[in-house]
DNA sequence: ATTGATGAAC
């Protein structure tokens, strides 16, 4: 009879703790209601360790790892508490324990189902592992699943994901019955691997088109560095597309902040704010790096001060202590390094190449050393990119010798950014001699560069040399190198307008030279108030003058 | 219970 009464309490209980864990929103919560299950006997009960399990692997306040520690106590895992984990790892930071659970789960003969695969794909996915996708690929067939609609869909993004399109092709032309999924993936699979006019005619032929299909084809652009693209899509997306939400919103922050065009960018965070889209630490990281990269380094702290340090990461970090670097705010940025470390955020590579730009700019060389150094103390390998920006520091700083020593003793090859920060530091800093043999090396390193040869010409003009200057070009034509036009972009009242060297199809063209020929006439005699600049149309005079900025 | 998108430096 007591056994029975007891056994019904149990049961009570059980249900009650189920239906507060439906309810949990913590894991503080859910460690209590799971020390209550405990000491009432029910760490093995199913339905009540399927809850936890669940919560602490699947929910955005979850933790993976205490769901493994439970789920690792279990006598006899069912396959549902195998597929919670292998998926929580699948969503992970480190995806690989999904595939290494798998094995270990193969090894016990525990045959996985059709939701097991799903995950699995989608770790090698994030793992960029085709291997492994490949063979989950062939038991998939195996075992049956491979006609599997979501199996087929996880595919398509594992191949895509592995720059294997053709792969991710296969699957999508073998299928019977696709759905938008299906052709998401394949979009955002060319737009991955830059193919643009692909990924354009996947979008156009779709039925079917939501806020994924639009940010993708946006996102693809931005990658291509198709900014303008972008922006236009995104105009075509607010009149007949779906709502855009946050993660549109992201790739149109980063072509705002690449064009350089600020109002844009205000209209696009007055969007954000208006549509109440959920500001996360992407969206604000993205609203950072847009305004430094548009020159309102004022705003970039506001919304970064904004941010409460406890959810911070070290992307907005590395944002901030950019854009303070390319700003010349050097001081700023190494004080909100030291608040980062105070926080207790973990540099990484990055950091330190913003840290090492922020010297450059500040000519601190002493500084940049320290944190050369400090970056090999925490365990990281310098990048070419990290010596890259020590020769900068050193060459801007005119220790042209140091520079010539460092790239010397580098344990790697040296890189044609490096090489052109050293010339750049001969040529400041008029060390001709070396600038010629450097400038030379630079066009053996990189010779379709078109720059690399404008570089040394600019050596050779520099000391009045005009017949080498000269037959730099020839050189570069000789070589069929084609010499890129330069262009740059200004926004007025949130319209962009491109402005290509020697280019006179804009509408405002013969007003523009004036005024540009009005300001170097100034900047040459000084400034005559009294001169609106009306009478400065003369080409010639810009292109002598301006070869020697 | 399942599949598809986003941020930092060059």
């Amino acid at each position: 009879m007591l056994g029975v009464s007891s056994s019904c309490i149990t049961a009570n209980i059980c249900q009650t703790l189920l239906s507060l864990l439906g309810k949990c929103k913590s894991m503080l919560e859910l460690k209590k209601l799971h020390a209550i299950g405990i000491s009432f006997g029910l760490s093995q009960e199913d339905s009540f360790i399927s809850k936890i399990l669940y919560f602490s692997a699947v929910s955005n306040s979850g933790d993976i790892d205490y769901s493994y520690r439970v789920f690792s106590q279990l006598y006899s895992p069912t396959i549902f508490s195998w597929n919670i984990i292998i998926r929580g790892y699948s969503n992970s930071k480190s995806p690989i324990h999904s595939l290494s659970i798998f094995l270990k789960m193969q090894q016990l003969g525990v045959a996985p189902n059709y939701l097991t695969y799903p995950f699995l794909v989608k770790a090698s996915a994030r793992l960029s592992n085709q291997e492994s996708g490949v063979s989950l690929h062939a038991q998939i067939i195996k075992t049956g699943h491979e006609s599997d609609i979501f199996i087929q869909n996880s595919l398509i993004h594992m191949y895509a994901s592995c720059g294997n399109i053709i792969g991710a092709h296969k699957v999508f032309d073998s299928m019977q019955g696709k759905n938008l999924v299906s052709w998401n993936s394949m979009l955002d699979g060319y737009a991955k691997c830059g193919d643009m006019v692909l990924a354009h005619k996947v979008f156009e032929s779709m039925q079917d088109r939501d806020v994924r299909s639009w940010s993708s084809l946006i996102d693809g652009y931005v990658k291509a560095g198709e900014y303008r693209e972008a922006m236009a899509i995104f105009e075509k997306m607010q009149v007949v597309g779906p709502k855009s939400n946050e993660v549109t919103m992201v790739s149109v922050l980063s072509a705002c902040a690449h064009l350089g065009a600020l109002e844009k960018g205000r209209m696009m965070h007055k969007y954000i704010v208006n549509n109440g889209l959920p500001m996360t630490m992407v969206l604000q990281t993205s609203l950072v790096d847009m305004y430094a990269k548009c020159g309102a380094i004022e705003d970039a702290l506001f919304v970064f001060r904004g941010v409460s340090k406890s959810q911070t990461d070290v992307f907005i970090w590395n944002a901030i202590i950019g854009g303070l670097a390319t700003h010349g705010l050097v001081e700023e940025s190494l004080k909100l390094f030291k608040e980062m470390q105070m926080v207790g955020i973990r540099s990484d590579e990055i950091t330190y190449l913003c840290l090492l730009a922020a010297c450059a700019h500040g000519g601190l060389v002493k500084e940049a050393w320290y944190f050369f150094e400090s970056l090999v103390k925490c365990g990281m390998t310098p990048t070419s990119e990290h010596y890259a920006c020590m020769v900068d520091v050193l060459a801007r700083a005119g220790q042209l010798t140091a520079a010539y020593q460092f790239i010397c003793q580098m344990p790697i090859e040296p890189t044609a950014p490096m090489l052109g920060a050293l010339l750049s530091g001969c040529i400041n800093h008029r060390n001709l001699d070396l600038a010629e043999i450097v400038g030379k090396k630079l066009i053996e390193l990189d010779p379709n560069n078109d720059g690399r040869y404008i570089g040394l010409s600019n050596v050779y003009a520099v000391v009045k040399r005009w017949d080498d200057a000269r037959s730099m070009r020839e050189a570069m034509e000789r070589r069929g190198v084609k010499k890129s036009p330069g262009f740059s972009f200004v926004e007025i009242s949130g319209i962009l307008h491109r402005f290509i060297a020697h280019d006179k199809t804009h509408p405002d063209s013969e007003e523009t030279y004036s005024m540009l020929n009005f300001v170097v006439y100034q900047m040459i005699h000084g400034v005559r108030q009294d001169n609106r600049g009306e009478n400065f149309l003369n080409d010639t005079l810009i292109e002598d003058e301006l070869t020697l900025f």
